[in-house]
DNA sequence: GTCTATGCAAAGCTTTTGCACCACT
DNA sequence: AGTGGTGCAAAAGCTTTGCATAGAC
């Protein structure tokens, strides 16, 4: 099975501290994390915001974490399996959230494509206040 | 019929100058603008970037205004007519945007319901290069 | 006249960049 | 040994806040 250090090796990148300390928060989180998330979760000290946030780069990048944007423009950061492209239902307040594993992503790109547009992304999220927050 | 300034009487907020300035420039808009466009598109000094994002503020409580954001989090406004909820297909470069005028938005939110979230929004966004700006 | 809206200045927050040092391969 | 990664410090970029003044109703 391909845990996130193979996925390091897989796309050349090395095998680090620091990177080994992000994947294992990131697969334990129950949720999606930000820099400051990540930051706070680790040893005081053992690393850098710069670091998690460069590494956050080249994690998407190489498909290993997808980055989730809030409405406030802050972001996200998840997990994220090879071939499993889902969106999500997230709670503006703790983050919780719940998969999405429907996307019509791909009849929106045809769109776009048929239009003019090349280098296609989307996004589909949900915002709101989940049952323990609103409580 | 109603234009932005009797938008703004219905919504009791003032009809001030710099407000019938931005109406103006959201009117004749042919794609969203950020609110440095908006500044840009002004008389210089005839407002301050301060009153931009002050009003879009309120203009997107009252739902005269529709916040748009970017990937890189930044964000982009547009008028919202009543009743004329939709999505877009923009360019990372130049923001020209074509409408989307199907959304699913509908089914998530209630999806999100039975999950016990509240207080729900969505976002369903095309992202790409345009062709003029791909050229 | 009252209360809202504006301008100016300054701060806030997340994210990015530069550069020298460290460490994975 | 060589290249890529990290830490520290500093900057950048967009957006927000405080406070006194101006202007709409």
């Amino acid at each position: 099975m391909s845990n996130g250090i193979d996925r390091l090796r897989e796309a050349k990148l090395r095998v680090t501290q620091p990177r080994r300390q992000l994947l294992e928060e990131l697969e334990s989180a129950d949720r999606p994390l930000s820099a400051e998330d990540l930051l706070s979760k680790m040893a005081s000290g053992s690393l850098d915001l710069v670091t998690i946030y460069r590494n956050m780069t080249v994690f998407a990048e190489h498909g290993i974490v997808q980055v989730i944007q809030l409405e406030s423009g802050k972001q996200l950061f998840e997990l994220h399996a090879v071939g499993d492209h889902h969106h999500h239902i997230i709670c503006r307040e703790c983050h919780a959230t719940v998969r999405l594993d429907l996307c019509f992503g791909g009849e929106l790109e045809k769109l776009a494509k048929s239009q003019g547009y090349s280098d296609l992304n989307h996004t589909i999220e949900v915002f709101g206040v989940c049952s323990q927050c609103s409580a």
